[in-house]
DNA sequence: CGTAGGTTTGACTGATCTCAAGTTTGGTGG
DNA sequence: CCACCAAACTTGAGATCAGTCAAACCTACG
């Protein structure tokens, strides 16, 4: 086993988008990291102002999320391990958004210039990153028909039909068989609705015997019926 | 000049938002390319069926569209003279969106594989093309702010503040001195709301006087106060 | 001068929000 | 082990923003 074993999870992803060589895969493990632990709730953006880093999240769920004036929170995308949550400061110098843990994680930070001097130097590296960004970019043209088109039920929906989805790729298990990290008030920032709302439609969900909801989780237990309800086709997320 | 001046636009677009060399532009314009010229509502993908061919819009509006189940439309993004219309089709086989002329407009078809190939002999040009794609993820994700999070007014403003602050960046004249060519119904599609709703906001702002509504086009005269209606700062849109 | 596409307006409906009060849960300190 | 607390979840009643339906009105264009 590699000391670097921490981009496993990384690693698999990219590898499975997009093909890279061993010597591809041998680079990425000898990039230099610093781990750290973060609290559920904890603002990722804080701690890399000073040092440019870019982050890898290793173990744990996060998000990111955008303000409007008024106050109002939109999350923007959720994140499992092995997805890198920062990619845009690969080329620009202001992201444009916040990054926050939603569950107890555990997060390695690699020197952006080191990333993006391997980049410039492994082609097939570049490109599996740039694609890694374009499957981002496809998941928010999905949220924006989630958000603008669907009525409250599908939309919800479908939020909880992409997280299992992207879980079982992520190599989590198997869709119906774990529970979903998020609270309802982050199912509402994401979905343009409000806790309250989320709260009735989660019931009848429950009640159409699709999900059930223990304590402070969800759990989907009818997948199949669930992707009908929410309007759900994996294509888009290619394969992330 | 050059034969090749169709791709004026476009070699200015990226150039301005990355730093290209002196050789990098002359091997796009030495790019093999054909035009046509579509009508307002035509459907780009239907061309591109058999040949894969990359899309420059030269002249003219267009909009990328997806649909949801129930047959709802969800515009994703308004595009200028000099936008390249599917650049995600340079790295994935399918597309999970459509393209469509909002004007009459000119386009430019390039094969795909010959600008795949150039971009991967060129760094610059290859570094270019990743920060236009992540200007379009940068665009989305405020779209979903806009669409989840803001009010029916504060959305059709920040939609026509962005579509201006695009179209005096492509270098069509200021912001506050043309006619937007969208109708009612394509800003419903992208903001989420009906065609009549967006009439009678369209009224408001109208009687608020930061627009002019001439016949069929909506003319912005107050630019300074649609900036604070429509919760608009241009920084995400990284000088596109 | 008739037609089609786009715009405008009014009356009514309804999905979702707001406000406000409980209830449950998990963690913490005594 | 229990008592307490904060955070999250639940529920109800009433308000509202935006949707629906339907009709009329432009205006460009053949």
């Amino acid at each position: 086993m590699y000391q670097n074993d921490v981009f496993e999870r990384a690693v698999r992803k990219l590898s499975r988008m997009s093909s890279l060589k061993e010597a591809d895969i041998t680079a990425i493990r000898a990039l230099p990291f610093r781990i750290s632990v973060a609290q559920p709730g904890y603002d990722i953006a804080r701690d890399r102002n000073a040092a440019p880093e870019c982050c890898f999240l290793l173990d744990g769920f996060a998000c990111r999320h955008k303000h409007a004036r008024d106050g109002g929170r939109q999350i923007l995308s959720f994140h499992v391990p092995g997805d890198i949550l920062d990619l845009p400061g690969l080329l620009f110098e202001q992201t444009d958004y916040d990054v926050e843990t939603i569950t107890a994680a555990e997060l390695a930070w690699v020197p952006t210039d080191k990333l993006r001097r391997l980049a410039k130097s492994r082609p097939a590296l570049n490109e599996a990153l740039w694609r890694d960004t374009l499957v981002d970019a496809a998941i928010y043209r999905e949220w924006l028909v989630n958000v603008g088109q669907r009525d409250a039920k599908t939309r919800i929906a479908h939020l909880l039909c992409e997280f299992a989805a992207r879980c079982e790729a992520a190599g989590l298990g198997r869709a119906d068989r774990f529970d979903l990290p998020m609270n309802q008030e982050q199912i509402a920032d994401a979905t343009g609705l409000t806790s309250v709302h989320v709260n009735r439609m989660l019931r009848e969900l429950d009640r159409d015997g699709v999900i059930l909801r223990t304590q402070r989780a969800v759990h989907i237990t009818d997948l199949e019926r669930m992707y009908r309800i929410g309007d759900f086709d994996p294509d888009y997320l290619h394969g992330a």
